[in-house]
DNA sequence: TTGGTTGCAAAATGTTTGCATGACC
DNA sequence: GGTCATGCAAACATTTTGCAACCAA
């Protein structure tokens, strides 16, 4: 199905990442698989549209998906991620590096950024922050893609 | 009802701030001024809620509320911003200096950071995204409050 | 075997829309 | 007076939940 050229096989894969205390079905190793060939995060339809899709023999709830989706993001290997500009959740397998993107207002692409800006200044995030404990950010870049831009200036 | 100390009197705001293009009607003063008396943003439902019992006498509907929330926004003086933590949009007006927070992940408080982080690095971003025209970003910092940290530990 | 998972349907939630009435400029 | 805003209800989209049947450990 997919030609995308990964280290190691799925099944290696799924060895490796299947987080424990997370039993493992039939339905869960598919919803997995969907995020694992995304390359951007995914809304709850389309992973079910995507499930649908890949094998029409079987079938899968949509309340299965978010069922599993909110098992992941438990076991902590999917984060769910809440744009403005979408009216629904996004969900992506959680990479050993947070990432962030650049979104574009007008078709609604994804750009990853390479490095996380805030890294760099996190030490002045915690001392303008006492008595707050960070744990994590999110961070949104809005904007225009070279596309976009070209369509605008019409 | 509301004690706040604010440089000049509500009517005086709506004056100088009221978007042109916009008309004036009695429930989008009524919004703007919850807006306005609010210190943290405010759901849909807060502000309906909080004209309801502002003024038990007057009418509200869900709707307007929304729709005119819509046309603050369009007309520039109202942003609306959609947290991981709600599963709801949040609204406030637009400050001359746009605003970050700090959200709790228990209690959900808002806690505003002074300075914008990203600033300070703006340059770096527009260098690692050529062809990508930045109009805008949003930033949440995750962590837990001092209450809540103390509820933690115990 | 047994407790967690699934599918289905129904409910819940947040938000949007159609339409007749009403209010602003 | 004409246009746009409102209230109401109904539609809509996304997400959650109840429950019986089912499956992995």
């Amino acid at each position: 199905m997919s030609n995308k050229i990964h280290a190691c096989s799925f099944d290696e894969v799924i060895e490796k990442n299947w987080p424990q205390g997370v039993k493992k079905t039939r339905q869960r190793v598919d919803v997995y698989r969907v995020l694992y060939e995304a390359r951007t995060p995914l809304s709850a339809a389309e992973i079910y549209s995507a499930l649908s899709s890949n094998s029409a023999k079987e079938t899968y709830a949509f309340s299965t998906v978010y069922r599993n989706l909110l098992a992941f993001e438990k076991a902590g290997i999917v984060v769910k991620n809440v744009l403005s500009t979408e009216d629904n959740a996004l969900y992506e397998l959680k990479q050993g590096t947070h990432k962030h993107y650049a979104v574009c207002l007008m078709c609604h692409t994804k750009i990853p950024i390479k490095t996380c800006p805030l890294h760099e200044i996190s030490h002045d995030l915690v001392k303008a922050l006492p008595d707050f404990e960070v744990t994590g950010h999110q961070l949104e870049i809005y904007g225009y893609c070279k596309e976009c831009k070209k369509t605008l200036s019409h």
